[in-house]
DNA sequence: AATTAAATTGCAATCGATTGCGGATATAAT
DNA sequence: ATTATATCCGCAATCGATTGCAATTTAATT
């Protein structure tokens, strides 16, 4: 005999003859309730099929147990990692993950934080998209007190637990790398600066150079969004300068796949003629022939940090704690492109 | 001065001396509310930063505007590629997605399929695991009239929409083309033969074969996982046969380019000795070397495919119209690795 | 001016779970 | 037998929005 709709605490409660909240009570494990009549109560809940309502848990609890997190595109390794990360920490202390790409698209980005903020996520995870240089979507959530957690691409002007690699020492050890194998005359390509990572790799690539007594010409230096076509323009105007680059320190690989692709066709040779290295250790950067020698990201990790942190931050609530910034440590992983034979 | 909590329609009914149920009905757009009336609450709605409690309105409509999707693994990127679609159209449509992966688990996916029918969600997205061979935890769905869809690893036992590649053709393909390219001695690298897919590209490689009239030795059919260290393997016990093969049709792209990596370790040339096919065009298949031939799974559209198929469903409700089998056409990529030069 | 129809708005119940507080029962102590 | 002390449990309000139905106001008609 089906009942004609969901089965709820009062229908136990009826059925056991007790009530209702006796039924909330067994079913959330609260100590005052005996042991004999939890277990009667959750033998039939079981038996009539009881599922609780979590919406109307939620409405009078105020918690969604839910949390979002807001990326630039999911179809990304990098990205998608951290989403794993979240995903895996999450899932296991009860939350649901919500998650929203913003395609590095200020206004998605904003209508997404202010969706999030309404459905009343118990906090957020976010990574800003490129054309991002406002904040007020997301200030809305640390004023509001609702726990907000930056990954990778962070806002400095607002107070929030942050995770991000370290950028900057990434930089450094990639143009550092560089000149070592014999590089002297190193472009960057790197990404838009109002956004904080491409600053830092391109700081940290400015103190290599300084440091082993290289000029930085501005003609060596290209920035923009780092796509496939962005990547072959770059390297198409590097060549066209008169003096042309020996190295080249690419802010993603993706870019600096673009190039080394471009250089096959124009049949200068990677590592011979100009070395490579890219950033974040995308898959096919292992797999790619000449093999692109780049930064090791840990977005798994991060992901499972950042996760950690936010539920954190979410079960503390009023204790107001300082808010900490985690500096996940780079890796150089030596490949092809970067390493004359 | 900050009210302590969140304004709510009956502080705005309040503040104007009306009824609270003409707030919402003005908010709702409802065309019963006068345009007036309706312009001043949306006025005052404003100005006292008026944001609906979704969850209250969850639980009085028994909606919750909310899709789940559940896939192996997020961080690949034919899902991801999915789940980007699937964002896009939901978000478009004002659904929120939240997303799980079983991470090939079958215990995860059940507690997953659990979670999401507990969180009311609209619709569910599903591509099983590859452990998943009992489906009461899907059915839990299709029974309680929950719109289901599943994309590419289906359960045939559950009447739902559902979105396809066409394995069968793509393996047929692959096959085929590894023929015309001369291979005559032809092994199979395959996925465990509970999951359709791949139950379906071996159907596809053995027609394409007997078309060919070429024989099917079970010595060189291979099924596993189709990881890394998989395709590793395979290749290995492959080269121990007696007789060896000149042609591989790998099941996915990353056990092709196991094999790839391993047969250039062993100086054996690809295509020149051996050609290879892959599955899935991943992103790495385009660049790495030899670029890998392979079937395009057109992931992105697939993703938005099944957004709409699902949010049609939750729309139409009642009306139980009938499932449909969406088959999308796959394309054979003909790169290096299977074109003798 | 009276009556009717139409247009607006309000009342109050409802969705299902949670929880503070008071009441009932049982066991122990005197 | 009586009082004290836990131990359990129930009452009823509450979370905030929605909605059927009733009530009121306004406009239209005769």
């Amino acid at each position: 005999m089906e009942k004609q709709g969901e089965t709820t605490i009062h229908d136990i409660a009826k059925k056991l003859n007790i009530a209702a909240s006796t039924v909330s009570r067994a079913l959330n494990n609260n100590p005052i309730i005996s042991e004999p009549t939890r277990k009667l109560i959750e033998k039939t809940a079981k038996e009539m099929g009881y599922r609780p309502n979590i919406m109307a848990a939620n409405l009078r609890t105020k918690k969604t147990n839910t949390i979002g997190v807001v990326v630039p595109l999911i179809n990304r390794h990098f990205f998608s990692s951290v989403i794993s990360g979240v995903e895996e920490v999450a899932y296991n202390r009860g939350f649901a993950v919500t998650i929203s790409q913003s395609n590095d698209n200020f206004e998605k980005e904003e209508k997404i934080a202010q969706t999030l903020f309404s459905n009343r996520v118990d906090g957020l995870i976010v990574s800003i998209g490129m054309q991002t240089k406002t904040f007020d979507h997301l200030r809305l959530f640390s004023e509001r007190k609702v726990p907000l957690v930056f990954f990778d691409r962070v806002v400095d002007e607002i107070e929030a637990d942050k995770i991000v690699v370290d950028d900057y020492r990434g930089g450094f050890k990639a143009t550092e790398h560089l000149i070592e194998q014999g590089g002297s005359i190193i472009a960057h390509i790197g990404g838009p600066l109002n956004v904080k990572i491409y600053q830092d790799r391109l700081a940290g690539f400015k103190d290599a150079m300084k440091k082993a007594g290289l000029p930085v010409d501005e003609s060596m230096l290209i920035h923009n969004s780092l796509t496939r076509a962005d990547g072959t323009n770059a390297i198409k105007k590097l060549l066209q300068n008169k003096i042309k680059p020996d190295a080249i320190f690419c802010a993603n690989d993706t870019s600096a796949l673009s190039v080394i692709i471009y250089l096959r066709q124009m049949e200068i040779k990677v590592p011979d003629d100009i070395l490579i290295v890219g950033f974040s250790n995308e898959p096919f950067s292992e797999v790619v022939t000449p093999s692109i020698s780049t930064i090791r990201q840990p977005g798994f990790e991060m992901g499972k940090k950042a996760a950690d942190l936010l539920i954190r931050q979410i079960k503390l609530k009023e204790k107001s704690n300082r808010f900490q910034t985690f500096v996940m440590p780079t890796e150089l992983i030596v490949r092809e492109s970067s390493v004359r034979k």
